[in-house]
DNA sequence: TTGACATATTCCAATATGGGAATATGATGC
DNA sequence: GCATCATATTCCCATATTGGAATATGTCAA
């Protein structure tokens, strides 16, 4: 087997840069019509398209059709999950939680030595 | 041209699940050996193998030798550019965030009246 | 219907992947 | 050096990708 589909996840429809990019721009507002998205981006329009058929079936985003247009916008709950997992490792860099856990685990080898006793 | 490498960041290091996984384990404790790790995960050693060495590559693990074994640890700030990325987006469920968020907007609606007048 | 605009899809080539099996490399102790 | 344990690499295959160019589909208005 080869490497899992873009479409499988989030995780993976999000390791593209570009769609990255598309999606840092709908983040900023709802409605994005391809073209707006196309001149913001400074991508061939079928590129385009293309990323954000990839985050339509990841369910990143959603389609609204007005008239000839067809309007983007961001699922963002979505990222919920990526989010999550990334979350966890927080505490690894910032100070404040690591002194947290640090005395945590401290209280828990206190509480283990008490029971102990 | 065709998909980025695995090993062109952390995004698409850690867009395939297995390679969470190892990160998952290395969180619990610094110096795991491959052996350890196989024993954990139940994959086949050269499946492991391969994968901390793309870990190896985008820096998200370090490796000690140790006798015979080669110890790994994560290296969990390399996860901070992720984090980042996806954390701009926690205002869009986060109700807490959200209610924020919108009376900053609107006392930035409220001063932009202000100075109208 | 026809034309014009907006968007999606198809076809192509080049490339990288991940799993499995086999094998190579490395380190140790005797 | 040699046997052994620990880990990494190579080879092969099936598959999915991306960009570009061309083209198809869809929607409106006259």
């Amino acid at each position: 087997m080869a490497r899992m589909a873009t479409t499988t996840d989030v995780f993976n429809a999000v390791a593209e840069p570009r769609r990255r990019e598309i999606i840092d721009l709908l983040a900023r507002k709802s409605g994005w019509s391809v073209t707006e998205l196309v001149l913001n981006l400074g991508m061939p329009q079928p590129t385009v398209s293309k990323h954000l058929g990839v985050l339509r079936e990841v369910g990143l985003v959603s389609v609204d059709q007005k008239g000839k247009q067809r309007l983007y916008s961001l699922q963002p709950r979505e990222l919920k999950p990526m989010y999550d997992w990334v979350k966890y490792f927080e505490k690894f860099w910032d100070e404040h939680l690591q002194s947290i856990k640090v005395i945590a685990e401290q209280k828990a080898r206190e509480l283990s030595k008490k029971e102990k006793s």
